[in-house]
This record gives structure tokens, sequence and C-alpha cells, in this order.
RNA sequence: GGGCGAUUAGCUCAGUUGGUUAGAGCAUCCCUCUGAUAAGGGGAAGGUCUCAGGUUCAACUCCUGAAUCGCCCA
């Protein structure tokens, strides 16, 4: 092996164009691929599954929350030696790519997509995926996110391939063996065994495996068609799950409030309080008697059928004019000009109340109500008044319009109550026939012609506009309606429980994640799987003309049980359109079975890839290695219900088990003014972007310093702050080294050969500390402990051990000493280059490779060999000896006392240039003898002559006593008070005296004595007031300011060596230069300058130092301590 | 309406089973050092620990209630 020659660096360093290098080394040395052959022979495995990525947009930072995580730990376990899959998942059917599509092709409904042919758009929608999927892997890859990476062109070329002609064959060639197939049947293959690369929920193996889960839930009579009022949205013409209620689904929109008075016709009132006896025959006499129900969505008005009062709430009875009116007691706002209260009556007392029906002319009501009357063998339906306890007053009149065919709740109350439900819209969310003038008008579109009909009619009372909350659609935005549909569900009675258990197997990280998966799965509805869109799992549901049905778990099964259309659809993916032609015929009916024309809900795609993805039907054995997970990690808002919920239920329902031992979730990314990020507000930043000013190593730093449980704050002020503060010390500590190595030409040997000193003992037993504590945040998946014990460890190596080691490696000759300043330093380096690789990819790979790994490359090293830190080793841990933990322990004693000297010299304004004689300091006789031993390194910090411990600390120090509340308080109880007071009312310094003899102390309390022991007493000193002292921790140091003529003479020389030093380097010098030095001075500071011209040459590398009236070259003069200075130099 | 979580310095956050004078980093200002890097060191200022009760010898910490914010559910 050559000599490595380690290379001078600058400390003006270009982080993004250097990872912009380092990618292009992993790709030029195939470093990834390198790095799974050294790994895939070994035994320990650990087992990440990805949870998709929507393959649907560039990916955005807070993906890159998320993907830091999951490379940091796989590499991390990686370097721990263990093999394992790599594989990213891309997360590819679903509305939203849907939306996409038709917004590129502009297309306004679900009609322009079958007009223009379902094929076609099936075709878009798979080419729209792969080219997102191709931005998103380039992306990933600038990340440092080492995976089995498609090739990104081969994405695009497929996607292309696929709208020109699906049915070309082509050859794809792999390492394995080329594959070939139809251009369709190679993109249903992606992220199979001989393909490689990520897995795509679109896959064949995705869907056809879901086909078994849904089969596994048919068997146990789970799955069912079921009837509900569920939000929709009219432009996408599809329900919107609960699943998807999220926090973007609703908005404060404006909406016009009706209030209606129902016209009453029976109203019993035995349970009223009347205000007066006139006031009870007011209410005889009105000629009208009205409820007054309100609503914010008078498109429902036509469908009323009941109206909801509280048991509990009181209702006013009032009468205006002619008419009386019954509302809330609480909602008399709502009345408009005078009005007259008559009594009260409580919401139970009105239970039946009956009333007109606003729209009974109707002829859809009058169908529904036929069809109840059929179903109930009654005559008419009379709207009444119901009770409900779920009605407020905050708002409205207390009195609910009920019309069961337009809300959920609604659509509960109907089924409770068995009433006649009117569903009035269709898919796009306009009326059906039998609406009157209604019908064919959009239902947002109607509150005029509401409000016109009820006021003709005498219902309406007033109309207002109301602001409230109101959901939208979460893809595109529109605003919803309610729509009573036929939809396809999981039963979870049963379900709920078993996924209960499985959960609380699990480890969640933050632990509070296992109590909001809890929560949501006692909560949890049952799960709607279907949607009436068209790109999406085909839902393997066949149905029969008697409304049976049954649910096909498998391609071949399908193959064995079709009767019809088979030959069409073969060859193909299981999409739709081809799959909706297969027929399959009823076992003992006969019937021909139709294929359900909803597509699945996209979350059973990501919920299965935990058993797709690693062979399940196609090979058991290679899944029984990999699974459960060991870990899996998304953000936690959302994927409660949505991506973890899948996974457990899928696999609950298929083997009972978790799917993972450790979920790890995150909250949620946000601009620095810890508003959400967005496009159209103009505070979002793109990862591109963000990469190439900020550089892909700050941003994961930042990603892995952060708490899980916040929310992050993310900005271009906090990825500078994270850049200054640990990344250029880092890189100036190296680049330090480096120069200085190079400079000598010093290269690692095997053996070492210098002699340490206690600071380089002590440096690297931090180093073993932090390796330790590194090591196990990152087992027990706690990134944040890591990465602060990490920034610890830069700042000590570059504020005490470089700072304190400067001058080891200035000296001239390649002593012992200097030796092991390079030896300590490389061995720090390249273990820190390890710690942090997982972390900070590109960064510690650009040290790593000059500081020794590339020699393996250059040197020609053999082919299975290790050239890169990310094929390096995890660092050994050990446990620190006692010698080392003290050595710990006396550097921070050390460096507290340089600290309060520090402050002394500031408080009695000596400059620390200015030498002085020593310090005096109070310590116990632990930090004593640490200060001792590293009284050298005091001294020289603090620019004093001795340091002293005073044998006369009262000079120093005054003593408090307290008493020892955590062992007096629980024994003296109520009286701990008055032996407080008692003790601070002895003389302070008898107490200590005492307490450090090891005596009692007796006190008077309530007249009794009260002994303490000497270990119930605290005894603190305190600096003398007035005199220049400092303390803290224990320890207490004074400053002798004395100034004799000799230090003041030292301290003279100090500033000429400063101002020959600002010269130089303003003259242009290079360190290392040597000069002429000539002065003219006061007579005070040329005596000085005579006196330490020894010490003057030597600390500015003067090969003469001479006084002259006019000094030569470069030229400064300047005053100062009341002496002039002029200097002169020049290069020798 | 119900549930969960939060509220500590200008900002970001620590704060052990209740215990003595509530801390750090950043930012600000002042000083200092510089053969120290976009630096290093020191100091100052900044707090009714959201509020109100309660338990206790003792509450940032435990309990109850309220306010505000966030999330989930209805």
């Amino acid at each position: 092996m050559s000599k490595l020659a380690i290379q001078p660096v600058s400390t003006q360093v270009d982080f993004s164009s250097q990872e912009r290098d380092v990618l292009a080394m992993w790709a030029r040395t195939a470093a990834f691929e390198r790095l799974r052959a050294l790994r895939a022979n070994a035994t320990q495995r650990f087992s990440f599954v990805d949870g998709p990525i929507t393959a649907n947009n560039p990916m955005g930072v807070h993906h890159a929350w998320g993907r830091s995580y999951k490379d940091l730990w796989q590499r991390y376990k990686a370097m721990r030696g263990m093999n394992q899959r790599w594989q990213n998942g891309f997360d590819c059917q679903g509305l939203w790519v849907e939306v996409e599509v038709e917004k590129t092709l502009e297309l306004k409904s679900k009609r322009d997509i079958e007009e223009m042919g379902i094929e076609k758009f099936i075709r878009l929608c798979k080419q729209r995926v792969l080219k997102s999927a191709a931005q998103q892997t380039e992306q990933s890859i600038r990340l440092g996110y080492w995976m089995d990476w498609n090739d990104p062109s081969e994405l695009r070329q497929l996607g292309e391939a696929l709208v020109a002609d699906p049915a070309a064959t082509l050859t794809l060639p792999r390492a394995g063996g080329a594959v070939s197939g139809t251009v369709e049947q190679l993109v249903g293959q992606l992220g199979d065994a001989r393909l490689g690369g990520s897995y795509f929920t679109f896959s064949d193996e995705n869907n056809y495996q879901i086909w078994g889960f849904l089969k596994e839930c048919h068997k146990h009579g789970w799955v069912y068609r079921g009837g509900d009022v569920i939000p929709w949205c009219p432009r996408c013409a599809t329900g919107i799950s609960q699943h998807e209620m999220e926090v973007d689904g609703y908005k404060d929109v404006p909406d016009p409030a009706f209030t209606v008075r129902m016209k009453l016709i029976t109203a019993d009132v035995t349970a009223a309080r009347w205000e007066s006896d006139e006031a009870r025959a007011a209410w005889n006499a009105s000629k009208a008697r009205y409820a007054l129900a309100w609503t914010t969505t008078p498109w429902t008005l036509p469908a009323n059928v009941m109206c909801a009062v509280g048991p509990k709430l009181d209702y006013a009875i009032v009468r205006q004019g002619d008419a009386c009116y019954v509302l809330g007691a609480r909602t008399l706002k709502l009345m408009q000009g005078e009005y007259e209260r008559l009594g009260t009556i409580a919401g139970a007392g009105m239970d039946g109340w009956t009333y007109e029906g606003l729209y009974d002319e109707l002829p859809a009501w009058k169908d529904a109500e036929r069809e109840w009357a059929v179903r109930t063998g009654k005559q008419h339906f009379a709207h009444h008044i119901i009770l409900w306890d779920d009605v407020g007053e905050e708002e409205g009149s207390g009195i609910v319009h009920n019309a069961p065919g337009c809300g959920p709740e609604d659509y509960k109350l109907g089924r409770q109550f068995g009433t006649p439900a009117v569903a009035p819209l269709d898919e796009q969310g306009n009326f059906m026939e039998g609406f009157g003038a209604l019908t064919g008008r959009f239902g947002h579109d109607v509150p005029n012609d509401v409000e016109r009909n009820l006021r003709d009619k005498g219902y309406l009372y007033r109309r207002d506009t109301y602001m409230h909350r109101y959901p939208h659609c979460w893809r595109c935005k529109t605003k919803l309606l309610f729509r009573q549909v036929d939809e396809w569900y999981i039963s979870m009675d049963e379900l709920r429980h078993h996924m209960m258990r499985v959960s609380g197997e699990m480890n969640w990280i933050p632990e509070f994640g296992k109590e909001r998966e809890l929560d949501w799965l006692r909560n949890m509805h049952d799960w709607m799987i279907s949607k009436k869109r068209y790109w999406g799992l085909a839902l393997p549901i066949w149905e029969y003309p008697d409304g049976s049905f049954e649910v096909i778990g498998s391609r071949d099964e399908l193959k064995a049980r079709a009767v019809e259309g088979w030959e069409t659809f073969d060859g193909h993916t299981p999409h739709r359109p081809w799959i909706d032609g297969v027929k399959i015929k009823h076992p003992v009916t006969g019937q021909l079975g139709t294929r359900v024309k909803d597509v699945g809900n996209p979350w059973l795609d990501a919920g299965i890839v935990a058993y797709s993805t690693l062979g399940y039907r196609s090979d058991r054995e290679n899944w029984a290695k990999w699974f459960p997970a060991d870990f899996i990690t998304e953000s936690f808002p959302g994927q409660f219900r949505n991506w973890f919920y899948s996974l457990i239920a899928m696999s609950t329902v298929l083997e009972s088990t978790m799917p993972a031992r450790t979920v790890l979730g995150f909250a949620t990314l946000f601009d620095e003014k810890g508003e959400p990020m967005h496009k159209s507000k103009g505070n979002s930043i793109e990862f591109n972007e963000a990469a190439e000013r900020a550089g892909a190593d700050v941003m994961r730093w930042t990603y892995a310093r952060q708490k899980y449980d916040d929310n992050l704050l993310f900005g271009w002020k906090m990825l500078d702050h994270i850049r200054r503060d640990v990344f250029i010390p880092l890189w100036n500590v190296y680049a330090f080294f480096c120069n200085y190595a190079s400079i000598d030409g010093w290269s690692p040997e095997a053996e070492r050969r210098g002699t340490q000193t206690a600071l380089d003992r002590w440096v690297l037993a931090r180093l073993a500390q932090v390796t330790g504590e590194i090591t196990a945040a990152l087992e027990a998946y706690d990134a944040r402990t890591a990465a602060f014990a990490g920034e610890r460890f830069i700042d000590d190596l570059s504020k005490w051990y470089v700072r304190r080691s400067r001058e080891r490696f200035w000296r001239g000759e390649m002593d012992a000493d200097k030796r092991a300043a390079y030896e300590t330093l490389y061995e720090v380096l390249t273990t820190l280059c390890r710690l942090l690789a997982p972390f900070v990819p590109f960064i510690t790979e650009a040290m790593w490779q000059n500081l020794g790994g590339h020699r393996l490359i250059e040197g020609g090293a053999a082919p299975a060999g290790a050239f890169s830190v990310h094929h390096e080793p995890w660092p050994a841990t050990r446990a620190l000896s006692g010698e080392e933990q003290a050595l710990l322990d006396e550097v921070a004693i050390a460096r507290t006392t340089v600290n309060l000297g520090h402050s002394l010299r500031a408080q009695s304004k000596v400059k620390v240039r200015q030498p002085l004689a020593r310090i005096f300091v109070v310590a116990d006789p632990a930090a004593r003898v640490a200060i001792q031993r590293q009284e050298g390194v005091i001294a020289d910090e603090l620019n004093v002559k001795a340091i002293e411990f005073t044998q006369r600390e009262s000079d120093l120090v005054t003593y408090r006593v307290l008493p020892d509340n955590r062992k007096l308080g629980p024994k003296l109880g109520a009286d701990f008070p008055k032996a407080r007071a008692a003790l601070a009312a002895l003389d302070a310094g008898a107490v200590a005296a005492a307490v450090r003899a090891g005596r009692e102390v007796v006190l008077q309390v309530n007249g009794a004595n009260v002994a303490l022991a000497p270990d119930e007493i605290l005894v603190q000193a305190q600096p003398r007031e007035g005199l220049v002292v400092e303390g803290a921790d224990g320890i207490v140091v004074g400053l002798d300011t004395t100034l004799t003529p000799a230090l003041l003479s030292e301290g003279l020389s100090r500033d000429v060596i400063r101002r020959l030093n600002d010269l130089r380097k303003s003259a242009g010098l290079k360190i290392t230069d040597r000069i002429h030095t000539e002065y003219a001075a006061t007579p005070r500071l040329a005596e000085a300058i005579g006196a330490f011209s020894a010490a003057i040459a030597g600390e500015t590398l003067s090969v003469s130092l001479l006084a002259a009236a006019n000094p030569a070259g470069t030229q400064a003069s300047d005053s100062f301590d009341g002496e002039t200075l002029t200097l002169g130099i020049r290069k020798a």
C-alpha cells in the first residue's frame, strides 16, 4: 500500500458542491452496490419496510424529514454489519393521481374520462406515476438516501412506451438476467425479485395480494355492502371516507342560514309552564303555531323528514302578532321584532308534535312515503318532532331540521325511527328527478330557489349568512355535499379488538402514539374500502343480479371461475377497464356475476406492503425471514388512521400479528413562523432549492436533532444556524488537521509512536464516551439525543482539544508530543466520521476519503474491499476506565475554574494579556486534586504565574448553612420552618466548623433541643462581598491583581507581540514566513521589548529585532497604556 | 360537545420520585481575546414558571377548575 498523503483542505468550503462531488464518486465507484455485496451474507438482518411515498409530485422538504430517518437507521444498521433489503416504495393508485391527470388533460368530470376512454386514462395515470417516481428517485439520491433505486431514465422510458404502445415487447437488462415482456407487463412487475428496485403499489403482486386479504375478510363475513350518507365530492363524483377528512378537509366559509317555521299540526303543551293565565289563553287563541328550525344547508330542506329537540333543553313559547313560536330558550335572539314570552317547555315535552311537511307535494316525497308505507304497513307518515341528546343551543334555534338522506347523523336517526328517507342528489351533486323545479340543479346553487319557495308557502322565518367550518374535498378543494350511497365496507366489530391487541404489542415512539392508535381503533367506524372511480385497485367483488356477491382471492381463482371476458383481460394488469369484462357464474344459482365498478381505497394498497413486498404469496420462506419489520417510520398526523392503521389491519387479518416491531412517528413541518407551507402562500421551500442552498447534510442534521413530538419550524435561518454552529467548526477542525498533516507530511502508521498527554487521553475518553452515547441513542431510535451528543463533542473537540493543542502542531520538530497530537486527532476524526456517517453521509465521506479511505481505491484494493466510510464497521463501544472518568471530571473542573478566572479579570478590568502573579482557590479536596493536576492549563489560560490554595478560606469566603430539606423535611414535618429559622440564626462560621468536624448541631425548637447530624446540614462557601472573588460549583477563585513592574513589562511585551502579528497578517505574510523587525518605542516600552526580546522574536518569527529611529518595511504605529510604538517588518 | 397534549427568558427548548438561589443555546448590549473558524472567552439584561384555588413543612413539579393553542373524535 502506498503511503497516504493527506491533502490540504480549504476552510472556504462549499458544502453543496462538495456533496455533488461525493455523489459522483459514489456513482462512479458503485459504492452502494459494494455495500450490499459486503453485507449480503450477513446472518444478522435489519428489516425496514418503507411506507410508500405518493408518486405524484416532486418531493418536498417534509418528505426529506422522514427519509432522513429512514436513511439514518439503514446506514447505521449496515455499519453494525446487518443485511438489508434497501427497498423504497411508491404509492401509485388513487384519486390524487386521477385529479392531476384530469388537470393536465383539462377534463372536467367523470363523463369526460369515460368519453376519452378509461383504458387511455389508466395508461396516463401509470405514466404520471412513473414520471413522478423518476423525479423523486433523483431527489432522494440528492438527499444522500441509499436505496436500491431504479434508473430514473428507465422509469421515464417505461412511462412513454406505455402511452405509445403498452403491448410492445421490451427487454430490460438486469444483473441476474434480462427480463422481457410487454411494456404493460413489465410495469406491472416493477419491484419484483427479478426487476428489483422500488416497489410500486400498482404492481400485479400488490393488487393480487390485496385480493387475498379481502377474500380472507370475506371468509369471516366482514365484507359488506352498506348504505350510508357520506361526505361527497361532486367534482370527483366520489365519496370521501372518514380517513380522508383531514386537516385540509375543513375550511371556514359563509353559508346561508335559514330559519324555517314548521307549521305545527298537533302540539301537546301539558308540560308547559305559563307566564300567566293570559299567556296560556294567548297560545290557545293563536291562529298559527310554529316550531323554528335552523339549518345552514338549505339544499337539504326539500328532504326534511323530522325535527329534533334536546330533551333536557328549555324551549320558549312566544307570541308575535297572530302567531306563536317555539324555539330554544337561549336562542331568542333569532326573533325578529317585538314578541311576547308566553311560557317555557322542556324539549322532552315536545316529543311527538307533528307539523306540515315543507315539500310534501314533491313526487320524490310521495315516492318515499309510498315506499315507507309498503315497508311498515302504515298509511301516512306524519312529520314530527323527536328527542335527540346531541341537539345544542350554541348555534341555531335549538331545533334541528332532520333530512335522513342528507347527513350522516340524520341518516342514523332516520334508521332509528324508521322514517322514509329522501336522497335528493345524484353523483354530480344535482337534484334528481322528482324535485320539481329543483331537478337538475346543483345542490349548492339552490338556496335562492328554496328561499322563494318557502316564502311563498309561508314557511320561511328569516335568512342570514353564517360563518362556519364546512368540509371540502381534500384533493380538489370542492365544497362537499352529503349523499346517500351504497359503498363497500369491512366490518370492524370483531377486527377492532384484535387490532388493538396487535397495536399494543408494538413499540411506539413517541410513546403516546400507542394511545392515539388505540383511541382511533376504539372509535373507528367500519372501513369504507370502495371508491366510485377509475384508477386503483379493482375491488375483487363480483355481484349477482339477486344482490348476493363473492370475493375472488387471486388471479388463478378468477381464471378458474371466469366464464366470459378472460381472453380480453389476460395479459393485462388487474385494473379497469380490462378486468371489468370478466364474468363469473354462481355455483348454485348459475347467475352471471359482474365485478362491482368501484376501485379500492388507496390505503389498502399501502397497508399490504409488509406482505406483498416480502413475497408472502410466492416465497413464504423469504417473507418469514423479513417479517415483521424491525422498524417503520412516517409522519404521525394522519398515519394513525391511514398507513399505520391499514398496515395493522391487514397484518391482523392475515397473520394476527404485528407488522413492525417499532413505529417511529414525527410531527409536522411548518415554515419559520409556524405556518403551513403552501406554494400559493409563497412560504414553501422546494427540496431542490434547500439541498443546493443549505446542503443535504445540513438538512439531515436539522431533522435528526428535531424532537419527534414537536412540529419542525423549517427555514433558512435555522439551516444557516446549524451550518455555522455544527458544520463549520467540524470542517475547520478537520481542515486544521489536514493542513498541518500535509505540511508535515504526516500519515497514519500502524503503530503509535507518540507520547500522549493528559489532553490526548481526555479527548480519547470523550470520544469513547460520545461513541457510547450515540450508539445507545441510535439503538433506542433516538436521533435527537444522538445528534446532541455529537454536537457537544464537536464543541469540546474544537473549543478545548484543538484550541489547547494548536501549538503542538506549530512546532517545527516531529517529536513524540507532536506525533501524539497527530495520532490522537487522527483517531478522533476518523472515529467521528464513522459516528456521524449515518447522519451526514456527504461531509463524512469527503473527510474520510482524504483521511485515508480513498487510498484503497487508488491503490487498487481487492474488489471485495471497503472504500467508503459507509462500508466501515460501527466504532466499538467500551466502558470508560476509572482514570478516564476521573480525567473527564478533572477537565470539567479545570474549565470551570478557568471560566471563574476570566470572569474575575473582566470584573477587575485586567485584560488577559496582562500576566498576573497568582489566583487563590478554595475548593473541596476532590476538586483541589483536579485543579492541581490541571494547574498548567489553568495558569496558561488565565495568564497567571501560580495557583495557590488558600489556607485561610475565611479571607475569601463566607459560609451559608442550610438544612437539607430532603432529609429534614420528612423528619421534622410542621416544625421544619422553625428549625430552619433557628439554624439561620446561628453563626454560620461556627456551624460550618462543627459540620466539618463531624459534630452535631443542636437547635432550640419549641423549647426543646433538636440535634441535627452533620449530613443534615449543607454548607456552602460564598465569595466574600467586596473582594475580587467568584464562585461556582463549590469552587471559589480569587485574583491577585497586584501589578509589579516586571509583570507590567511582560504585559507590554505581549501587546507588542500581538501588534506584530496583526501587522504580519495585514502585510499578507504566511504563518511560516520569517521576518526582520525594527521598532521605535517610548522608554518604558523599549525596556520591556529588550527584556522579552527572545519571546517576542520567537512568537513573531523575527530573525532580527532591532530598535530604529524609523523602522523599515511595512510599518504600523500605535499608542496604548500611555506608550507609543512604531513597528516595521520585512520578509526575511 | 367529548378525549388527548401543550403553556417556563425576545426566540428554541431543559428542568429527575415535590426540596434549598428555575437552567442552556440563540438573539441583544458591553467588555475581552485573536497564530481561532462565518470564530473563542467573560459579563449584563431578560422569569408573578398562563391564571385561580387546593394538598404539603415545602409546588415549575401533585390535585381541581379556568383561559389560550394544537391534535383527534362527534
